[in-house]
DNA sequence: CGAGCTTTCAT
DNA sequence: TGAAAGCTC
C-alpha cells in the first residue's frame, strides 16, 4: 500500500501529519509540484521562489537522509499530475496538509473528488494552524468577524492546539525509478545575480526554520513588548518565511512559546511574559489571515466590507511608481520602499506605515499595493498580506478609519526616533541632522546644503502634502457618497442598476506599458494627470523581469543609492544577525531535548480524531452550509480575469450578508453622518 | 492617593 | 476616534 505525500507549504520533516500518515501506510513517494500558472495572477516573485529553490532542496536532503527523496514535477495542473503519479507509481493513497487560499481550496477540493473517483483514498490534515478555521466560531456556531474576538476565543478553547509530532526515524521509499522527475527552474539567469545577496542574510529550510525559532525564543522574545516599535527588524523573530513556506510548524513555536511564557509567569518576568502575548498576538494574526480567506474566499482581491464601493481610487502610474521607489519625499515611506526592494523584507511596522500612506495619502487601490507586496516580499503570503491590506483600507469590521491619515513625519519619530533607520537606507539624506531627518522639507536652506540635499533634485519634495493629502480624501468621500446615494436613489426608483455601475462594469487593468516609458521624476504636489476610477481596480500584473528592467533603468540618483543600499544588504543584515548565529549552534542539542519534552496532551476523544473530521469538514457538501463559505468557482488564468469578480455577485453577496449580519456595520453610517456633520 | 490631564495605540 | 495607560499636582 504505498502513498503519495504531496508536499505544498509544509517544507518539513517534523510534525507534519501528512507526511506521518504517509510513513506509517507503507512505501512513501513523496512529491512536489510546480505549477505556478495555477496561481494566476499571483504566482510567486523572485524572492519568494529563491526561498522556495533551496527550502525545497533542504527538504530533499532531509528526506534522502530519513530514505527517500522529493520528486518533483513541473506541471500546469497539479491534479492531473497527481494523477499521472497515480498511475505510474501504483499508489492507492494520497495524503497532504490543508491550505486555504482561494486557489488552493478549489484546488484541493478538485484533487480529492478526481483521485478518490480514480479509487485513491485521499485524507489531509492541519498542519498550518493552530485550530482549523471551522473549529473556531462564537456560541451559535458562525465565524467571528473581528480579530480580537476570534484570538480571544482561540486563547480559551476547551483543547489546546495539537502537540507538534516528531519527525519520522525512517522512510520506506517507494520505487523512486518508475517516476519520472522534472528539473524545476525557479530563477532565471538574470534573477540569479540579485538573488545572490540574499542567501548572506537567510537560511531557508525547515533546520534552519527551527534555529531561528530556538534564536528568537532565547533572545528578542524576553523583549519583544519592548522593542516591536523599532523600524530596525533586529528585534523580530525572522520567522514569516519559514512559517509562509510551512518550514516550522505553527504549533510548535506556540507550544515552546507558551513553555517560556510559563517559566517567565513563575519568575514573575512581567516583560517577557508580555512578550509572549504580543508575540503569539502576532502569531493570532497570521491564524486569522487564513480563517478570513477560508470564511471569505475573495478577500484578497475582494473589500469585506462594501463601503467604499464608490470610492474615487486615484489612478496615477506616476504616484504608484514614487512609492515603489521610495521617491515620495516622505524619509520613512521611502526608507521602507528602498528596503523592501534590496531585501524583500520589512518590519511589520514600517509596512503598515508604507501602506497607509498608499492608501490614504496616494489614494491607490489597495490591490496595487498588495500585489507589489506580493511580487517583492520574501515572506509574501496572501492570506495575510490580503488581511494587512484590507486592514489598513477599513474595509474590514475591525479595520482602521479611513479617514484618519497617518503623518509619516510623526511616525518616523516615533519609530526611527535617531534617524538611523532612515540614514542606512536613503544615503542621500545621510548627512542630515536628526532634527529634519523625517521632514527634510522643513529644514532651513543652511541646513540642506551643508548636508548636500537639494530638494527636488537628489531628494523629492513631499509628492503630497499632508494637508491637502486630507482635504483630497475628504473631497473624495463626500463624492462616493454622492455615487452611492444616487445608486441607491436609481436602485429604489427601479431604473438600471444604478450610476456606479456603468463605470464599474468597465474592467480597469493596469496599465503595464506606461511604467516603463514614464520619466523618473516623481509627480509633485500638483497632482498631474490623476484619473479617478469608481471601481477597486484589477491587480497590475507586474512580472518580475519587468520589474527589474524598470528599477534598473539608468537613471537619476535613485540608481546609485539603490546600488549602494543592495550593497549593504549583506553587511548591515549580517551585522544583525550574525550573533543570532552564533547562539544557533549552541541551541540546536536544546531544540533536539525539547523535541523530545513536549507535553503529551489528551485531547477530548471524537473532537480530534484528526483525519476524518478534518476530512469531512473540508469537503464542499459541508463547506457549503458555512457563512459565506461557498466553495469559489475557480477559473484557468488563461481565461483573463475571473468574471465573478468584474460580475460582482459574488461580492455583493458576501459583503451585503456581512454588512447584515455585523453590527459593527452600523458605524459606517455613523461614521459617514459624523463625517459630513463636521466636515 | 487619585482626579484630571496627556500620550499611546489600535488587526 | 476612543479606551487604556502614563503622568502630574
Amino acid at each position: 500500500m504505498s502513498s503519495i505525500v504531496w508536499f505544498r507549504r509544509d517544507l518539513r520533516v517534523e510534525d507534519n501529519p501528512a507526511l506521518l500518515a504517509g510513513v506509517r501506510a507503507g512505501p512513501v513517494f513523496a512529491v512536489f509540484v510546480w505549477a505556478p500558472e495555477e496561481e494566476g495572477h499571483y504566482q510567486p516573485g523572485r524572492v519568494s521562489r529563491w526561498w522556495l529553490k533551496n527550502s525545497l532542496a533542504h527538504l530533499d536532503s532531509s528526506l534522502r537522509s530519513l530514505g527517500t527523496c522529493l520528486i518533483t514535477k513541473r506541471s500546469s495542473d497539479s491534479v492531473s499530475s497527481l494523477l499521472e503519479l497515480v498511475k505510474s507509481t501504483g499508489a492507492t493513497q494520497l495524503f497532504f496538509n490543508h491550505l486555504y487560499d482561494p486557489i488552493s481550496l478549489v484546488r484541493d477540493h478538485r484533487a480529492k473528488e478526481v483521485l478518490t473517483a480514480h479509487g485513491v483514498t485521499v485524507r489531509s490534515f492541519n498542519a498550518d494552524l493552530l485550530y482549523e478555521p471551522w473549529d473556531v466560531t462564537d456560541d451559535n456556531g458562525r465565524p467571528f468577524n473581528t480579530f480580537s474576538a476570534f484570538w480571544e476565543k482561540c486563547l480559551s478553547m476547551p483543547f489546546d492546539p495539537e502537540a507538534p509530532l516528531l519527525p519520522p526515524k525512517r522512510i520506506v521509499s517507494g520505487d523512486v525509478l518508475t517516476c519520472t522527475m522534472d528539473p524545476l527552474v525557479f530563477e532565471d539567469e538574470l534573477e540569479k545575480g540579485s538573488n545572490a545577496l540574499l542567501a548572506r542574510a537567510w537560511s531557508p529550510g525547515w533546520s534552519n526554520a527551527d534555529k531561528a525559532l530556538t534564536t528568537f525564543i532565547n533572545g528578542p522574545l524576553l523583549e519583544y513588548s519592548k522593542n516591536r516599535r523599532k523600524a530596525d527588524s533586529a528585534t523580530t523573530s525572522f520567522l514569516s518565511p519559514h512559517l509562509h513556506f510551512g518550514e516550522v510548524s505553527v504549533r510548535k513555536v506556540f507550544h515552546l512559546v507558551r513553555m517560556k511564557q510559563v517559566l517567565w509567569a513563575n519568575e514573575g518576568n512581567k516583560a517577557g511574559e508580555e512578550g509572549v502575548n504580543l508575540f503569539l498576538k502576532s502569531i493570532g494574526l497570521r491564524e486569522y489571515s487564513r480563517y478570513l480567506s477560508f470564511n471569505h474566499p475573495y478577500s484578497h482581491e475582494r473589500p469585506l466590507l462594501g463601503h467604499l464601493k464608490f470610492f474615487p481610487w486615484v489612478v496615477n502610474e506616476g504616484y504608484f511608481k514614487a512609492w515603489r521607489q521610495g521617491r515620495t519625499g516622505y524619509p520613512l515611506v521611502d526608507a521602507g520602499m528602498r528596503e523592501l526592494w534590496a531585501t524583500g523584507w520589512l518590519h511589520d511596522r514600517i509596512r503598515v506605515v508604507v501602506s497607509s500612506f498608499f492608501v490614504k495619502v496616494l489614494q491607490l487601490p489597495w490591490r496595487w499595493g498588495m500585489k507589489y507586496f506580493w511580487d517583492t516580499l520574501l515572506d509574501a503570503d496572501l492570506e495575510s498580506d490580503a488581511l494587512g491590506w484590507q486592514y489598513i483600507s477599513g474595509t474590514l469590521p475591525d479595520g482602521r478609519e479611513f479617514d484618519r491619515i497617518d503623518n509619516p513625519q510623526f511616525e518616523g519619530y516615533k519609530f526611527d526616533p535617531n534617524g538611523e533607520y532612515v540614514r542606512r537606507w536613503l544615503p542621500e539624506l545621510a548627512r542630515l541632522p536628526t532634527d529634519w531627518i523625517h521632514h527634510p522639507w522643513n529644514a532651513p536652506e543652511s541646513v540642506l546644503q551643508a548636508a548636500g540635499i537639494e530638494l527636488g533634485s537628489n531628494y523629492p519634495l513631499p509628492i503630497v502634502g499632508i494637508d491637502a493629502a486630507k482635504s483630497r480624501l475628504e473631497e473624495a468621500l463626500s463624492e462616493m457618497w454622492q455615487l452611492e446615494a444616487a445608486s441607491r436613489a436609481a436602485i429604489e426608483n427601479g431604473t438600471e442598476e444604478g450610476l456606479g455601475d456603468s463605470t464599474e462594469s468597465v474592467p480597469f487593468a493596469f496599465p503595464q506599458d506606461i511604467q516603463m516609458e514614464e520619466n523618473l521624476e516623481p509627480a509633485r504636489n500638483n497632482a498631474p494627470a490623476a484619473t479617478r476610477r469608481y471601481q477597486d481596480q484589477m491587480v497590475p500584473s507586474l512580472t518580475s523581469s519587468f520589474l527589474r528592467g524598470e528599477h534598473e533603468e539608468p537613471s537619476s540618483s535613485l540608481r546609485t543609492s539603490a546600488e549602494e543600499s543592495r550593497a549593504e544588504v549583506p553587511r548591515t543584515v549580517n551585522i544583525n544577525r550574525e550573533p543570532q548565529r552564533d547562539t544557533l549552534n549552541q541551541g540546536i542539542p536544546e531544540t533536539a531535548h525539547n523535541e523530545n519534552s513536549f507535553p503529551q496532551l489528551n485531547f477530548p476523544m471524537g473532537l480530534r480524531n484528526a483525519e476524518d473530521s478534518t476530512a469531512e469538514s473540508y469537503s464542499s457538501s459541508s463547506r457549503r452550509e458555512r457563512d459565506g463559505g461557498v466553495v469559489p468557482v475557480w477559473s484557468p488564468p488563461s481565461s483573463g480575469y475571473p468574471e465573478q469578480f468584474i460580475g460582482d455577485e459574488n461580492g455583493l453577496s458576501v459583503s451585503s450578508s456581512y454588512l447584515q449580519r455585523h453590527p459593527r456595520s452600523h458605524q459606517i453610517v455613523n461614521w459617514r453622518r459624523r463625517l459630513s456633520q463636521t466636515g
